[in-house]
RNA sequence: GGAGAGAUGGCUGAGCGGUUGAAAGCACCGGUCUUGAAAACCGGCAAGGUGGCAACACCUUCCAGAGUUCGAAUCUCUGUCUCUCCGCCA
């Protein structure tokens, strides 16, 4: 959510931003609102200002016992209450208008981000590790899957329908294992908290991450009221949703192991192979809340943290810095960690990191206290990492010439000690 | 699922038709004292908005939404959530 004052004072700056997001300029007509539920809003106070005043009067004259003078007054405030009505009318429109506009709109790039339009413009930040080296052609993980009888999409089209997946034996245990390694690392190592939240959540927290209004599309509904989250990220940052923090609780930085669940509507036909893109996955996430001069630096932390899984594991992968028109709806800046999969020979993205600035906490009213004042909190998220996407890499990457898979070191004493998958 | 109680500022908690935006305490901030800290004492301290260069004035908000009233934290209705007891249950 934007704050209507610095629209007011850069009308132009801000439709430059917002064309660099890929939206046409709004600041005209959004002013022009503004101004009118303004206008509105001073005409109306006057009078509500008259009519307390009368009332108190009336107050003061009816304890003296002077009810002919009340007569009088009632006269006025009847005439005031039926003005007053409309314009509360016209405020309410003026306000739902602005409110409208408002939430639709997509966070300000932050400084350091590049301008683009699509993934094609985003920019290598950093890499790390090699290419691993094979002298057989690497085969794709649904392929290793099915070979081993240990995934299988058959069974998952039966129970649920497409991108599903069913997993079987050690197979479904690496995936635990890998989870339970990710999380072991953040709270151990990387000073974040680890949390059980609920899967289901209301508009209200939706709304406060940015998925709603606009995007309900890209989600699964449960019930009349609920929805299924679609990370941890919204569960997770809406903890501090309408609180005033104090300073000393921050940085919050807290993690959580859930599933995820999507709806894909705007993916027909793309990654239909495997399980690289699914209705449901798993993910551990990562989410800090801190005061607004910490958050560039807590964005760099957080992508460290999640990399330091990867360097763990051994896998190759890249960091790019996502360009403006290729960045999600409430970041400011963004660091997508590609890993390398051998078997696609690609890179796929395993993490996003992003930078909300103090645009989720405006949607929230999110703040702390700051010496005498209450102050937005920055939001950041991460994913560390996507734990679906992290089992095809090691599947991809460690897989051997005669269909076996070895188990990375890191991930050995999670699955008493074993070396290889079967 | 049945019966009852409740929701007030960062927190605890008074208030149950008019001068209450809200007592008191804690926390926090500023000061006095102290070599420093603590304690003690003094002072400050809800949020959002409108108008104004400003000082400041005003409006809205005591879970949410409707209503009664000249006037609502206080009365009525609806919803949400919390707690207690009973039932059921992983």
């Amino acid at each position: 959510m934007h704050n209507i004052n610095f629209i007011r004072d850069n009308p132009i700056i801000f439709d430059n931003f917002m064309k660099q997001r890929g939206e046409l300029p709004c600041s005209k007509n959004i002013i022009k609102i503004d101004e009118d539920k303004r206008n509105t809003q001073t005409i109306l106070q006057n009078l509500l200002a008259e009519r307390n005043k009368l009332s108190k009067e009336i107050g003061i004259l009816k304890s003296q016992n002077k009810d002919s003078e009340v007569e009088n007054i009632l006269k006025r405030v009847e005439k005031i209450k039926e003005e007053t009505s409309n314009l509360k009318e016209l405020e309410k429109i003026k306000e739902d208008e602005l409110h409208a506009i408002l939430s639709r709109l997509p966070n300000i790039p932050s400084s350091t981000t590049p301008q683009g339009k699509n993934e094609n413009d985003n920019i290598l930040y950093r890499e790390w590790g090699d290419k691993s080296d094979f002298q057989f052609k690497p085969k794709r993980h649904y392929e290793i899957g099915e070979n081993l009888n240990l995934m299988n999409f058959d069974l998952a089209s039966k129970l649920s329908g497409s991108r599903f997946v069913v997993l079987k034996g050690m197979l479904s245990k690496l995936e635990r294992a890998i989870a339970q390694f990710m999380l072991d690392k953040h709270t151990d190592e990387n000073g974040y908290t680890e949390m059980y939240v609920p899967f289901l959540v209301k508009n209200d927290s939706l709304f406060g991450t940015g998925q709603l209004p606009k995007f309900g599309e890209d989600l699964f509904t449960a019930g009349e009221n609920h929805w299924l989250i679609p990370t941890a990220e919204v569960p997770l940052t809406n903890l501090v949703r309408d609180k005033i923090l104090q300073s000393n609780n921050l940085p919050m930085r807290v993690t959580s192991y859930t599933p995820c669940f999507r709806s894909e509507a705007g993916a027909a036909g793309q990654d239909t192979r495997g399980m690289l893109r699914q209705h449901q996955f798993s993910k551990v996430e990562l989410v800090s809340i801190v005061e607004p001069q910490h958050s560039e630096n807590e964005l760099e932390r957080m992508l460290e943290s999640a990399e330091s899984i990867l360097k763990d594991l051994n896998i190759h992968y890249r960091v790019m810095t996502l360009c403006s028109g290729d960045m999600g709806f409430s970041a400011n800046k963004t660091y997508d960690i590609e890993v390398w999969l051998p078997g696609e020979n690609n890179y796929r993205e395993i993490s996003s990191c992003s930078n909300c600035g103090e645009f989720q906490a405006r949607r929230m009213n999110a703040k702390y206290k700051s010496k005498d004042k209450n102050i937005f909190v920055h939001t950041l998220n991460g994913s560390g990492l996507a734990v679906g996407r992290t089992l095809i890499a090691i599947l991809e990457n460690y897989q051997t010439e005669d269909g076996n898979v070895i188990i990375p070191e890191v991930l050995r004493k999670y699955l008493n000690n074993q070396s290889l998958l079967i």
